[in-house]
DNA sequence: ACGCGGACTGCATACGTATGCTTGGATTGG
DNA sequence: CCAATCCAAGCATACGTATGCAGTCCGCGT
């Protein structure tokens, strides 16, 4: 800026006013107006981000901290996240969120959150105690995108999703193909998961059905603990007719270890996932699963975060909660049940 | 920094001083600095980054421009990144690479790299020419990652993977198996790609093998167009027994849409792919592919961009490249070929 | 003609850090 | 006893930008 302002001659803080063309009482002739601007463009000014950002002005930084990058869901949403900011004139800081063993994450040893305005938590991070208390201490600014619902202490802003609409239309489409049997796949660690859970045996309860012993397997989110749910599944005396799972990557594996088992889906199980991952429409067989507008959660995450009427820490009212509804996708992974056992 | 050395009752620059420990002649006495420092880590005080960025201290900002981050494979490479990048200090900003249509991509509709003290690409930019140049021009220390092999220009330092050897350790498995029609299915708009095509023609080529017409199905790379490319394949006269995979996603696809087609994988065809994504070891049937050392190859990346010597634009010596091998991993998606055409 | 206000622009400073140069005091050598 | 040396620490400045304040014209009104 000062070379343009050499090269113009004139001070440098006129060039300031006239590239931010700063509003107020401050006016500028229009020919030293045009003649800087010309200049700058010439020269190929940009302005220096990090002398703007300590002035004061924000940085134009978010910070992302993500559950699992390696998620297919997760990765969708971190690409619907790029894209919103960019269209903001924002950039995205990518955190990193794994733990080593079973060591406390600090929030200092994720994301340099000085760069940033604002963070995001994509995912859930409920054993991350710590991490999470360091962010409600830190004087910023936190938007918690599929964190689940909060437990402990005051929660942050949220986009979520309705948990209880979507198993509701998942069993709906069950019980309409006769299934009475079904049984719940997921994890036992994360809010997020922890929300579908009850929102099955809620359903379950309401409609009166009873599910045997059993019936709720407790693994984490991997391929492989599709196997060791399907086998524990497998060896009850009253097999499931049907499976939700927390997950598609859940639901793929049970389908993986069903095929090994010589168990045809969807002819003798029907799997029903959660995510709709860009995947599941071409497995074999393709995965009837419960889509989120991830595109519109994130938009709203964004929005929150870096938008206009923004909630800050200390507000006496609430922080906003933005609710979501999940569609149903079905596709080849569930059928009609082959013999409902209330005809036998 | 100003408040601790007040509280201390010395200058803020022998605060700096101890707690950077400046060497040189500069010496001070044990007394301030162990008093300085108890007073510093009461205070809570941490350096502000982009302060010392405006010094020219290097940002510890690494960028990353990804060529598609829902891509399983890019997910990987991006957690590996972000991992590697923590454990030296710095941070990685994630840039957006999706152009909108046919636009061109400009560098600053991508990352802020004001910030960032080297850009690394993870994927192949071929088509992104603009982005390249800008990038080229860019006075930025730059790696490619699994870029292929540029043929425009001058390369950037690169860590890529022996094609050859991968394709070349697929096609020895396969024709040990029997197989001699053998298809080859992948994008035409990529360098990496297209060195795996190149290594698929030299070997068959080398071997004798000669391929019928159609042998070769350029499509893009979504589980969508394996089914493109089987319905093509289908159709020929002398279906192909085997066909490789540019990419899992694609041979996940071509699973998929064989199993529509009533063709069993692996009894009457087999198929091979490229990556090994986290999802191929559970789908139906678990796929063989080829796997890259991505920790590696990250780390190498890494070290090319931010290492102790670094190559620098403006070099005469042509800059360094890199390679790693890929490991044939076999799985259930190939076996021996029901009919082997030398027998009919 | 003189002053006054408005239009335009330059000066100076602050943000937080790092570092060259300087200064004050103490110690030591001649 | 004075000077040279050295240790400990402070002063000042620079990085690039934004902005309050002050200054310089010029035109117009009285």
């Amino acid at each position: 800026m000062k070379d343009v302002a050499a090269a113009a001659g004139v001070a440098q803080s006129t060039v300031s006013r006239i590239l931010n063309d700063t509003p107020g009482r401050i006016s500028v002739s229009a020919a030293t107006r045009e003649r800087v601007q010309t200049i700058a463009t010439k020269m190929g000014y940009t302005p220096h981000p990090l002398a703007r950002a300590l002035r004061g002005a924000p940085t134009m930084l978010l910070g992302a901290v993500v559950r699992d990058i390696t998620d297919p869901f997760f990765a969708q949403a971190i690409e619907a996240l790029t894209i919103e900011c960019h269209e903001r004139g924002y950039s995205v800081m990518l955190g990193h969120a794994r733990a080593k063993a079973d060591e406390a994450l600090a929030l200092t040893a994720v994301l340099e959150t000085r760069h940033c305005d604002a963070i995001v938590l994509v995912g859930d991070f409920r054993g991350e105690q710590m991490l999470v208390e360091d962010l409600r201490s830190a004087h910023l600014r936190v938007v918690a995108l599929w964190h689940g619902s909060e437990r402990h202490g005051r929660p942050f802003p949220t986009v979520a999703v309705d948990a209880a609409a979507g198993i509701g239309a998942a069993l709906d489409h069950l019980t309409a193909l006769g299934h009475r049997r079904i049984a719940y796949v997921g994890g036992a660690s994360r809010y997020v998961i922890r929300d579908r859970e009850l929102a099955y045996m809620e359903y379950l309860a309401a409609a009166g059905l009873v599910q045997p012993d059993g019936y709720v397997c407790h693994v984490t989110n991997t391929i492989g603990s599709g196997e060791v749910a399907l086998s524990m599944l497998a060896r009850l005396a009253e097999r499931p007719t049907a499976i939700i799972a927390a997950t598609d990557t859940l639901a793929l594996g049970l389908i993986h270890a069903a095929y090994a088992h010589g168990i045809s889906v969807p002819g003798e199980l029907s799997v029903v996932g959660f995510d709709d991952i860009p995947l599941a429409a071409g497995t074999v067989p393709s995965l009837t699963t419960l889509r989120m507008p991830i595109t519109e959660m994130v938009a709203a995450g964004v929005e929150l975060a870096i938008g206009e009427a923004v909630w800050l820490p200390g507000d006496p009212q609430p922080p906003p909660r933005v609710i979501f509804q999940p569609n149903l996708i079905v596709r080849g992974s569930t059928a009609t049940v082959l013999s409902p056992p209330d005809t036998i």
